[in-house]
DNA sequence: ATGAAAGCGCTAACAT
DNA sequence: ATGTTAGCGCTTTCAT
């Protein structure tokens, strides 16, 4: 029944040196207490026969993996592979493995693969933009060690990564600031809470200059598409509006053609304000004004944190990371002309 | 020393249930032999004690471990973390786990990612764009399965996912039929297959048609900060060029940006062609004519066959999976006007 | 239809 | 500085 092909085992390492299992064990671990010639030996019986350490026995008898899990909304978003790209750079790192699933947004296929990463028996585990309820998640960290990234939650085992959804401000100012008074907001994922967040940061930036809460276009696909059809619906409903803060900057690239295509000039009649700062964005025409979100880094920092927890075992080393968010101002955006 | 969250086993279930160990590994197992009354029973108890099968146990006895393991080269690569989407779709269709490393095209990297996945006993290995050698890959093939993309190996144990690389042809025949002869080409990574594959794909191209061989801009970041360089490196080189075609989108896209900062209109003075057909390919000012590329079933397949061949155990199903591209052409090449 | 015993490859605890 | 023993949680014979 064995189709794996056949890999030679510490006993038949140790056989080949003419020591004890246990100092070929020793020897694996870089253990100090071995003399350096057997060690030489040891180490040249090894090569010779191709051996690497089994992991799923040693995760057997330590009941550690190495193996973090993470689970990622849509790895097709630059945004998440970006993530995803940080989480590995801190793991490999680390000497740690990372056992990934995209969830593609769907709640089912989000259980189901954290039953799989949870079977694996990861160490930890990283949930990117879960659409998971609070108290799911609650059940999961009596298995693992959970991170959840741009979302918080009570549980105070449950480790909180980066959160940027609040410096959604940025952009609301800035067209705040250039004299726009009648603004759109073009929204995520629904039922998405990063969207919900960013919703809601932008209202309240209006409420407090005293202005009209945005016309918000939602239930459109994050997508340069989506943000063409959203644009397209918010220029129908409400003619007069000269400023546009977009979930994303997909949706805001889509947008921005949208104006185009109905002869609207950008900046110069519509501005429009991206989120994330995605590699494009500088060079659509025009290049988009947007919140520069150091994605790379949360990704990493976030698995650090966790590695570091579960690693601490129980010491408290603090429970959530912060990173700052910068607005990066291009040509989509420009005073309010009428 | 365990600092893993304890898990319960499948003992504490067996004692929950009243039943053997083994009864609940048949019920774990979908064993058709248990009397329908004690499975119920014991998924109860598993259910009620939230029970999960221990993964690496299991791959203990049985040498699988339901997990297969993807060396990519660049995740913040569109093209690359298409691929990893089809290979996750295709992998959890099947109940299999996917561990991941991104070697940032790093040789030394690439090997101790190879390493880490061999000693978790992946059942299936992935490379994309391997910048290993052909006899480390056959020593590699000793120890798993294993599936290159892109790249062609002579070892039929071997499987060859889809290689896309020769229709690099459908962009130099598109730019010849166009009536250019004086071509550039920009390279892709230096010392990759992929790039040394495409760029000869061109010169053939053009030498059937009795052109002089592309001048060839090498050796810049694959970026749109590279293309840009590289444009500028070859219009400094050779001013009557009339005929780009780039190893990929983003290089593209930054050509067209440097010709455009140099006062020349694409494709009235010159034309652009890139390869892979990215999501931004159809957004940018003009919008690239590329060659499209089914990413993601490239991973799909190549995942597919990898999961079939491992589980068939030795019998032959075919080594290799076909991928068909096709040109795309808009706005960024036309008719040769000098 | 169910159970008992052995063992997968490794590390932990205790020798020596 | 090195070896012995037990056992991690599961599946695999072989019984019953």
């Amino acid at each position: 029944m064995s189709l794996g092909i056949k890999m030679p085992t510490m006993k038949e390492v140790a056989e080949c040196a003419g020591v004890s299992i246990k100092t070929v064990s020793r020897v694996m671990n870089s253990d100090p207490l071995v003399k350096s010639s057997t060690r030489e030996t040891v180490l040249g019986a090894a090569r010779q026969l191709g051996y690497r350490p089994n992991a799923p026995a040693r995760t057997l008898v330590t009941g550690r993996s190495k193996i973090i899990g993470l689970l990622i909304a849509d790895l097709g978003n630059y945004f998440f592979s970006e993530i995803v790209r940080g989480v590995q750079n801190a793991t490999e790192a680390q000497g740690y493995g990372v056992l990934m699933c995209d969830t593609g947004e769907n709640p089912d296929t989000e259980m189901r693969c954290v039953d799989l990463l949870l079977s694996h028996r990861v160490d930890g585990l990283i949930l990117s933009s879960s659409r998971l309820q609070d108290e799911q998640i609650t059940r999961i960290a009596d298995a693992a060690t959970v991170a959840l990234m741009n979302r918080f939650h009570p549980d105070p085992r449950v480790l909180t990564g980066a959160i940027q959804d609040e410096a959604v401000h940025l952009a609301a100012e800035h067209l705040v600031s250039l004299g726009h008074t009648t603004i759109g907001y073009i929204g995520g994922p629904i039922y998405s809470r990063a969207a919900w967040a960013r919703e809601e940061g932008c209202k309240h930036v209006l409420a407090r200059h005293g202005l009209e809460g945005p016309l918000v276009a939602s239930g459109f696909p994050v997508s340069i598409e989506g943000g063409y059809s959203a644009m397209n619906w918010l220029l129908d409903v409400r003619p007069t509006i000269t400023g546009i803060v977009a979930y994303n900057d997909m949706l805001a690239i889509g947008a921005i053609r949208a104006a185009q295509a109905r002869g609207y000039r950008v900046p110069d009649d519509i501005s429009i304000a991206g989120f994330d700062d995605i590699h494009f964005a500088a060079h659509v025409n025009p290049p988009l004004t947007t919140v520069s979100v150091p994605i790379h880094r949360m990704g990493f920092d976030t698995a650090q944190l966790l590695i570091d927890t579960t690693e601490a075992n129980g010491k408290a080393i603090g429970n959530r990371c912060r990173i700052e968010c910068h607005l990066v101002i291009r040509g989509s955006t420009g005073p309010c002309n009428r």
